[in-house]
DNA sequence: CCGTGTGAACAAATTCACAGCC
DNA sequence: GGCTGTGAATTTGTTCACACGG
């Protein structure tokens, strides 16, 4: 038992990977499953699931374990993924077209509904059916069609000015793709896309290895 | 003071961050830096700089800070990043093709030095410069020219088959891109590169947020 | 029995606070 | 005076272990 707010976000980073894990049980047709089990195939201890759900209310049955597709929905709906989120990018660059082209996002109900450049030679094309203006109208954009998702996929330089513009029409989430650290306001959220420096910290532990 | 194993690995993570950031101020001209100024430009705190340095050695100076120069030299060193590390890419769809065409992992020395697919298709192709083989020949390829890191880019089933070939081969770092799980065993590293849970963990906090 | 849910015990990580040196 | 480096204190996160219900 614990007050809805006050999960830690470790917790928070968590629930998706196991409402994935749990959604493909469902589609494999099981009906119930241990935190054993559970924690068997994610690589997790069980007792961390067991209490990381505890967060949230009391979802199992002792001596069975969890109904699969009751957890499943369960998890959605704490995670707000019971609804579809919009979302604008910002850089439509090679990066930009290749997250416009990603096949990922749509399935899980994350959907870009404009992109936006300052290129001229972008800027009015549509690619990947998706429309892309000027960041000169993103503010007029999104006050007619609020958006709940800001994608920064812009250079490190001009990356943290597209996070202000963003940030100052209402964005509450950033999904940032720029290598750099953004600053965001308390209350926004930001999470950071960096295979380079995920990269960067693995090789810590190459060195010592045999090449 | 600590031996040069038993560093937390979220000390690990942190670091290419610093580094990151004295580039910049390297480049910049900045001649030194203070663990509150670093601590300013990044969002932590300057006794978290400070700490997580002591556990590689004594870097600065008292009363005046960090020589911006030297600790960036110290900090790649301590990453193995002044060496160049070797990438293949496994899986070439929309996904590894956008990876080829990445401009981000060259200047910061990861190359990837060859392709691999199995569609007859692109097999054979050059893309972005590098070649495709059929994944039939990644071992004997891997024998000829050894890989510190393999990168996959495959689809959710067929992850963990390409990560156990990669591991078989005898990669040691996994950067992975599929919406997967991926159990490798102990000594191999593996970083997830997740847009969608980054996602879906995001949602918790929009949820109460007005759209 | 089995397996959940959870307080208690433990471990890890962060922050504090200050001695020591520039 | 300013700022590092670091033990100690504190906070945060994980694991244990067992009472209880199915």
């Amino acid at each position: 038992m614990t007050t809805l707010l006050g999960v830690p976000e470790v917790v928070i980073d968590r629930l998706p990977v196991y409402a994935r894990m749990l959604a493909i049980l469902e589609s494999q047709g099981r009906q119930v499953v241990s935190s054993q089990e559970l924690g068997d195939e994610l690589g997790v201890t069980p007792a961390q699931i067991r209490k990381d759900l505890s967060y949230f209310g009391r979802f199992g049955k002792q001596g069975r374990g969890y109904n699969v597709q009751h957890l499943t929905g369960e998890l959605r709906r704490i995670l707000g993924l019971d609804q579809e989120w919009t979302m604008v990018l910002v850089g439509v660059g090679n990066l930009g077209r290749a997250i416009l082209s990603y096949r990922g996002f749509a399935p899980e109900g994350f959907k870009i509904i404009a992109a936006f450049d300052t290129h001229s030679d972008t800027v009015g094309r549509t690619l990947g059916g998706i429309r892309v203006y000027n960041v000169k109208n993103l503010p007029q954009f999104l006050k007619n069609s609020p958006a709940d998702i800001g994608i920064v996929a812009v250079n490190a330089v001009a990356a943290q000015e597209v996070a202000d513009i963003l940030v100052g029409c209402g964005i509450k989430g950033l999904l940032n793709y720029a290598p750099v650290a953004l600053r965001v306001p308390d209350g926004t959220q930001l999470k950071d896309i960096e295979p380079v420096l995920a990269l960067q910290s693995m090789t810590y532990y190459l060195k010592g290895t045999s090449p």
